[in-house]
DNA sequence: TCCGATAGATCGCTTGACGATATATCTCAA
DNA sequence: TTGAGATATATCGTCAAGCGATCTATCGGA
């Protein structure tokens, strides 16, 4: 039962790339998630609920995400933690990889004197 | 008449950026900037011409790229050639700065040791 | 004991993506 | 010269995704 080809799983939604990123910096809740993916656009990027819980049942779905038990103590007991898997952390990279070529051909083709 | 701020205009959906992309190459017509995107992406994205007159004709639409009556002599009469405005390429530089962050946020996330 | 912030869930509308298909034209080999 | 396949643009209809709005519940502090 080996992990399928993180390649068939791109490109990602940009909804879905946003949330896996903000997993990669560890465990987090939903409502994290959304002020994670807010900030860390410099507020270009406004995930509302409604996009980010399909989503993340899309990502659990799909095994690029699933449900953590792992919760610190004394914890608002209302939320519920989500980690990447395996899976979606090779997915993830394998999309950062995509979008970085992307980044590479455009700021090439966009260098003064490049026309 | 100043152009607006190209932020307001992010994030670009997937199409809309491997349009404009594909662009800062060159004016190119439709089919070729079909041909491209498959092609620079190693075939990961496939763009048919569903998506691909849809885009270009928001992209025309918003500004951020227009029809150009420039072409090669001895041309295939049938092509309608393409180029990115001064917005355009404002906007698509400003797409993958942001891209680029992103990417830089998650490989040090991903790297080895940071758990 | 309020009240605003936090947290999750879901309805319903709108938009975008896209497969399929249609039409026209080009090129080239037989 | 004519037919076949590649090139090129266009559009229809469908489906999923994005997302605003709203609801409920609970938390923490004043």
């Amino acid at each position: 039962m080996t992990d399928p080809d993180p390649e068939t799983f791109l490109p990602l939604s940009q909804a879905q790339f946003h949330v896996l990123v903000a997993l990669t910096a560890g465990d987090r809740h939903g409502y994290a998630i959304m002020s994670a993916v807010q900030e860390s656009s410099g507020g270009i990027v406004r995930m509302g609920p409604a996009t980010l819980y399909g989503t993340l049942q899309r990502l659990v779905d799909s095994g690029l995400a699933e449900e953590s038990d792992r919760r610190p103590a004394d914890d608002d007991q209302r939320r519920r933690y989500y980690r990447l898997t395996g899976l979606g952390r090779s997915v993830c990279s394998a999309e950062a990889d995509r979008l970085s070529r992307l980044v590479f051909i455009t700021r090439t083709n966009l260098m003064p004197g490049s026309a």
